[in-house]
DNA sequence: CATGGGATTGACT
DNA sequence: GTCAATCCCATGC
């Protein structure tokens, strides 16, 4: 997707990012579900202002923002909204599309357990083969590469939620799932 | 310079 | 349901 698609307000390009394709070499997967985040609520790591860490939060539109969680695992971000505006949105699970046996591996799970490679932030990075090392990337040049919706997926249907795992700013209802989605990494609440 | 919490997962009870 | 693993880095003394 162009740098355009992600300087609009982060609320938006996590909806609009359901359905989407992320690539990294010969495995992809179907945007299923995904998080808003935004420095102006303290969920958001850049919250605390610009930092070493935060540094490509606030950095220009359209890279990704790779960090590592509880000490594991790496998340995938796409930095949304103008450059100097600490936003992104979070990818937490993918629907399994090419490369699904080397997924497999990588994962050490039994070829044919779908749901299981990437539904997840941290389950979807290993699937993908997705590092610290990928940080800043432009996700419209690769390594790690996001474009528009396949056919199958071009007028999907969103549900909002919750965001999960999170202590502060947990009323927000900026989480984004693809209704009806069996690869979501937890079922959207009644 | 020491401390503690975190956008998670998987193994175990 | 509970809990440890494991490490970056913001915060506070």
């Amino acid at each position: 997707m162009k740098p355009s698609f992600y300087t609009r307000p982060v609320l938006e390009v996590a909806e609009g990012l359901i359905g989407c394709v992320v690539d990294h070499g010969e495995t992809s997967g179907v945007i299923v579900e995904t998080e808003a985040y935004h420095d102006s609520e303290p969920a958001c790591h850049a919250y605390v202002g610009l930092t070493p860490r935060t540094e490509t939060l606030f950095g220009p539109p359209g890279r990704a923002y790779v960090y590592l969680s509880y000490g594991v695992h790496a998340l995938l971000n796409a930095v949304c909204e103008p450059e100097g505006v600490g936003a992104a949105v979070l990818i937490r699970a993918l629907e399994p599309l090419d490369g699904i046996e080397l997924m497999a591996e990588r994962r050490g799970l039994p070829a044919g357990n779908l749901r299981g490679l990437c539904s997840g932030p941290g389950k979807l990075t290993q699937a993908l083969g997705i590092g610290l090392s990928d940080n800043g990337g432009d996700l419209a040049r690769g390594p790690v590469v996001i474009s528009g919706r396949p056919e199958r997926f071009s007028d999907p249907v969103v549900q909002r939620d919750l965001r999960i795992g999170i202590s502060k700013a947990a009323e927000l209802p900026w989480r984004f799932c693809l209704a009806g989605s069996p690869y979501l990494s937890v079922p959207v609440r009644a």
